[in-house]
DNA sequence: TATTGTTATACTCTATAACTATA
DNA sequence: TATAGTTATAGAGTATAACAATA
């Protein structure tokens, strides 16, 4: 035990919702990824295989784009998918220069699985907040991330 | 352009609040980074001024546990403030492990100039998120927060 | 000239293990 | 034995610049 027993606060940044935002996402991110990785996903990678999933044939830099990250970050990710079989990778009769994603088979299997842990998950999150309290939630950051760049 | 105008979109993962507010923290993340920048602060060196400054003379242990990092991770955010003149370390008269951690003057100045700085950044990004809907953003965030590891 | 995908690189944040010196 | 601070390390996310192939 310490001899004096301080209470240290961070009173003066709790007025900034950027400061609790940053408590908050850094509990999401710790639990959702704890949740995932039994599945062999991260957040990123299973919001990717989920955006593939719903617009099969879709090319990476659109896939980048709808997850807002840069198209040279978005190769990692499509690697891990690959390795992992749950996407396929070919090149479109259209333009030589880009790919088309599409889910695998197992794919579909795994983000089936996984979608239903990271609901379980989101709901745990949100416990406690309810009705009216959870559209605003939702409205809120939604508006914040349109304060961002375009 | 295109030639065929596809709509990718991320609907399916919308209905996660954790992967909206991790869209709405990278926005914010991404703008308090850059208001910080002239500064010579990060958000989480930031925290750490504000935090220090209201709590002079705390211990290096009491600044994480405040700010929720390991304490190995405060070093290098203690270090950078050392470097910048922003605050001072001092060997306590009891415990002669410990630092006691001080803002210097030049420290509260920057920290007062940051903050205005934060402040507006904060209510940009707030905008126009309004009474009952603010409250309820502030109330969720802290449900949330207290969701995660103890 | 512009776009798609890629490589390389750098910075930041987070987490863990192991260590020292002090208690 | 436990605590305060440190070092080393690793993984992950983000951002920028430069490049080859193709349009």
């Amino acid at each position: 035990m310490s001899e004096q027993r301080r209470i240290v606060t961070d009173e003066g940044l709790r007025r900034f919702a950027g400061y609790e935002m940053k408590r908050a996402f850094n509990a999401i991110q710790a639990d959702v990824n704890a949740v995932l990785r039994p599945f062999g996903l991260r957040l990123l990678t299973f919001s990717a295989l989920s955006v593939i999933a719903e617009n099969p044939g879709l090319r990476q830099v659109e896939l980048a784009a709808a997850l807002s990250i840069e198209g040279s970050n978005a190769v990692s990710v499509i690697e891990a998918l690959l390795e992992a079989g749950a996407i396929d990778r070919a090149r479109p009769s259209g333009d030589r220069r880009s790919y088309a994603l599409t889910p695998s088979a197992a794919g579909l299997a795994l983000l089936e699985r996984a979608t239903e842990a990271v609901a379980a998950h989101d709901a745990r999150m949100l416990q406690g907040i309810v009705g009216a309290d959870r559209d605003a939630l939702r409205r809120a950051l939604r508006l914040i991330e349109s304060r961002g760049p375009r």
